[in-house]
DNA sequence: CGATATTAGTTGAAAATGTAACTATCAAGC
DNA sequence: GCTTGATAGTTACATTTTCAACTAATATCG
């Protein structure tokens, strides 16, 4: 079976995951000195409101210990608050802090801008096929 | 702007990157205990058959400290030959040895393969569209 | 030729990640 | 109630990655 180089699927993928994921991440990190699993956990917290951290584990794709340390910083930073539930307490609701809300709606206006500059070149149609492929491509587990 | 989630595109793309990779990498390291980044080095003096570190640089997006350590770790498990140049005693020739072709071949042949899984779901229309994509997609740098 | 700048590649320390073991809490079965 | 087993989350340690400083070789320009 031949291999071409430049078209193997995971090599692609992540030639063009690192290229678009740098560049955004110069703006959350030099404006709010977060680090790309910060700026996941808080774009979670920020579009879905309340979660546990392991709901943002499993919605992100995200381990647990990448999690809790980002929810540490976050914490730290004063971007959410952590409230341990009083039936259950082995598990916290995660919720944005007022500032949070505001560095949130900041990062997602610039990341929407981010995301339509990208697929800026593409048409309609390609941009559809594009993102269904991606999205039907995630959690695939082939060969494994 | 509108901000949708499940649609922002790096995001996309790392999810979709991470699940591929993840999947074939465990092929590659328990067969011949590689990291990613020495798999990425090897297919590529598979495929070009002779490099100079910066090439590989260059042509894979990846910073010259981790070509650097993959060489090296490449070298040890006697995968890869390092020649330095004669007239210019900066940059080495790279190239696979005997054994390093072995494991070229046999990893290109399961790359491929993969690669064929992983598409298979999708129309040849839908494939070129997506590939068309990825490609224009890589090596552009928005906002930054 | 000699000073300065570039380029190829390496190395060391700091930061981030992954893995496994851990604590704490709750659930189930007896 | 007590043991066993699961689950949420943290911590510790080893491995990787990143960043900056470094060596060594060549190039440029006076």
């Amino acid at each position: 079976m031949h291999f071409d180089i430049e078209d193997f699927l995971p090599y692609l993928l992540n030639r063009a995951a690192e290229s678009s994921s740098v560049s955004f991440q110069q703006i959350y990190k030099k404006k709010y000195g977060m680090l790309r699993t910060e700026w996941r956990v808080l774009f979670h917290l920020g579009y879905y409101n309340e979660m546990t951290a392991s709901m943002i584990c499993q919605m992100a794709d995200l381990h647990k210990t990448k999690v809790s340390r980002a929810v540490s910083a976050l914490e730290e930073k004063r971007y959410i608050h952590r409230l341990w539930h009083d039936d259950d307490r082995r598990f916290a609701s995660l919720s944005l802090s007022a500032q949070g809300r505001i560095v949130y709606d900041d990062l997602s206006a610039l990341a929407a801008q981010f995301h339509n500059d990208l697929m800026g070149d593409f048409t309609k149609k390609e941009q559809e096929i594009f993102m269904d492929c991606l999205r039907r491509l995630r959690g695939k587990k082939t060969l494994s």
